[in-house]
DNA sequence: CTTCATAGTCAACGTTATAGACTTGTTACC
DNA sequence: GGTAACAAGTCTATAACGTTGACTATGAAG
């Protein structure tokens, strides 16, 4: 973009390339090869797990390697790159072991569900990036072939396999990725949040909202975990009707 | 080559108050409360419809405005509190009318979910943020309590309907925000997954992913609105039973 | 030992959010 | 009318960020 190359050209020369310092603030330089994908992947994860997403910068992951901050930008492009590596080495970790099923169908999808769950809570820094970007790696297949496998079992034809799957990992996906995000939030706002929340249904008028000023809104968290199941196994018994309606060719 | 900042400063003072020079950089100062909040508001609308989130910067604001950047700081604390206040205008705008129930807690609870998810759609780019950050205001309390109201009528306990009304809520949110963000993706990156899991689909091993390989994945998109609306009628569908099983005292 | 690609380093750039000092218009009070 | 005080717009500065391109040490191959 900027062809004021001269400048910086003569800048260049212009600096001394006088003796070695190894005085006061030399750093060494890190031994050749120290640095790989897999190390800075594994100083990002550690960074995020102890800062959060946020804290995941260039400067933080040279520090975290004892190396200089723009040395990552020779194993990476830039950061999404890094980011979307760091996921997806997650992803391989949590789902690489095969999946064994339990030979009902609903258990299954039930199964495959709460382990995809299970990763977004455990690594709820990263869950709406994860929720968004698809990798198409072969875990993520065997994950597909799974859950269609059981929908098979279900007696749901190929064209409502398709389409059930879809609901069933968007619901996953998109609801793990709320909880997960909600479990982010800064804890002083979330304690803010209830307190507004508890006070406001307790001065509402009865007369306006008469529903409102009576239940407990506040005894049932954002993120409790068993709204989860529920609209879970609701869209499992849907499927259970579908499959059967399909079935009863006559009664 | 840095301008040190007290002469510079020195400099400018002494130039500035002889006359109006008219000349080059000099920019009449905005008038005297030209600036508010519901003008900056409207302007980082507008630049959100424009540019997307990340085109939101004060530098934006500023120029929109056509003000300087930092004056935005006289009227937010910071760019939180403005992100805030789009969000919760856009809600009032939204939810501000009344709504008029049709009689069947169903058809009411459809309505409710369906207008709060076309919310989100139309302003996909705040999704994620406004399915995180609840503002308390009264048109949220109005629609919490419409949706009481038809879960009582659905033949809700209470103590159910709290759960109930939470699992809706969470589902609408969660897939409403879902959809909008893979509407805000790249354009490009969207093209990539649907190719790379097309020409996936055609390479695997039909013996390893018998299902897979014979399916159409493609053939319903990621956001497809089918798909919410066959989870919401899940819900629904429990919600039903779980009314009816109350009222069947025996049977 | 020399060559050479590579990987680590460094300085620099353009942006960003934000703080603090400065300036100017408005209003309240004598 | 004059002036003090405050509010609101402007300006300069700063630190942190992602990213780039030039530089240089390293170590393997010949």
């Amino acid at each position: 973009m900027e062809p004021n190359a001269i400048d910086a050209d003569a800048a260049s020369r212009s600096t001394r390339r006088g003796s070695k310092p190894a005085a006061a603030g030399s750093k060494a330089r890190k031994p050749r090869d120290s640095l790989n994908r897999s190390v800075i992947i594994a100083a990002g994860l550690a960074i995020v797990k102890r800062d959060g997403l946020s804290g995941l910068t260039f400067q933080a992951l040279g520090d975290e390697l004892g190396a200089h901050a723009t040395s990552v930008y020779r194993h990476f492009r830039d950061k999404d790159e890094l980011l979307l590596e760091i996921i997806d080495t997650l992803r391989e970790n949590s789902y690489g072991s095969d999946l064994v099923s339990t030979g009902d169908w609903r258990s299954d999808l039930h199964l495959i569900a709460t382990q995809i769950r299970d990763h977004y809570l455990r690594y709820a820094p990263f869950a709406h990036e994860m929720s968004l970007r698809s990798t198409h790696r072969k875990s993520e297949f065997k994950n597909v072939e799974f859950a269609l496998d059981a929908l098979d079992r279900a007696n749901l034809s190929p064209e409502d396999a398709v389409i059930y799957l879809r609901l069933i990992g968007n619901y996953v996906r998109a609801m793990s990725s709320f909880d997960a995000s909600v479990s982010c939030l800064d804890p002083e706002l979330r304690a803010k949040d209830y307190v507004q929340m508890k006070s406001a249904s307790m001065i509402l008028e009865k007369s306006e909202f008469p529903h409102l000023a009576e239940s407990s809104l506040t005894l049932i968290a954002f993120d409790d975990p068993r709204i989860f199941d529920m609209g879970l196994n609701a869209i499992l018994d849907a499927i259970e009707v579908r499959g059967n309606s399909g079935k009863q060719t006559a009664t």
